[in-house]
DNA sequence: CATGCTATGGTTAGATT
DNA sequence: CAATCTAACCATAGCAT
């Protein structure tokens, strides 16, 4: 797209790469939202400045969690299921905290049946008890901390 | 970029959304991909197909996780920051739970492979429910008790 | 360094199969 | 419809400032 056609591989210096990313992201970020636009779909464009600056855009009026969310809610048949059901069940204990609502909702997907051996079962739901004590704990330490926040940004 | 200029805006029918989306998802990837090699940055994209099938890519060598968690340890600077904090619990909580599991090698035996009776399943899930309304109870009320203490300090 | 300039290569809208 | 084709249209590499 250029004078030459420049290969895709590491620009060496440091000043390139930034020189490189300023040029381009202001295209793709175009192209993204012309696509949400287009297409009405949702589109979660993250990315990193060489310098570490981060630039996050999500299509339409939805924002990072929203999209976040429907990718966990999708449940089993992608790549990144194992992350995105985990992110699922956290995602909904979030919501919990944060509103209290949103009762059971654990509704059992068909696609999304375990096939794990009998044995495992109970090891699983003992680890998962432990688990959700460790993670109990972990949660009251960080939402101490969000609170102090919330109070220093007040 | 083709015959004539297209407006950009929602397109009529289903099926043309679907079209241009597959016709125009291709070309973000690429650029995507290119500004992550060129620049040595972490770059992630995730769309919904109009039918809703995502697709989702990141940069390099790394995976959603590890950029999510990149935006979250920003904190504070950048417009995201509450949900990129709750990411990172999230975030911090998955790792721990993901890495139970791989450590417990779930790898099936296809021969010995039992599927789950559905009540099984809504049985372990319950429990999971419990557990989490019953930390989320106990998590609110710690919440309000540091908010109180926090309020006596000052 | 960031911005502006164009020749050039890349992308894609609409048509065709 | 999905895949391919091609004329237009766009983005940008290398410079200049």
């Amino acid at each position: 797209m250029g004078r030459r056609k420049l290969s895709i591989r590491r620009l060496q210096s440091g000043r390139e790469r930034q020189a490189k990313y300023s040029q381009r992201k202001q295209g793709i970020l175009r192209k993204a939202n012309d696509l949400a636009v287009l297409c009405d779909t949702d589109v979660l464009l993250l990315m990193f400045s060489p310098t570490g600056k981060p630039c996050l855009t999500v299509g339409q009026n939805k924002n990072l969690l929203t999209v976040m969310e429907r990718l966990a809610s999708l449940s089993v048949d992608y790549r990144e299921e194992r992350a995105a059901y985990t992110l699922e069940l956290l995602a909904k204990m979030h919501r919990r905290l944060n509103s209290d609502v949103d009762q059971k909702n654990f509704s059992l997907d068909s696609n999304e049946i375990l096939q794990l051996k009998r044995s495992e079962l109970e090891q699983l739901r003992s680890q998962l008890a432990e688990k959700s004590k460790a993670m109990s704990q972990e949660l009251i330490q960080r939402m101490n901390v969000a609170v102090t926040l919330k109070h220093q940004q007040e």
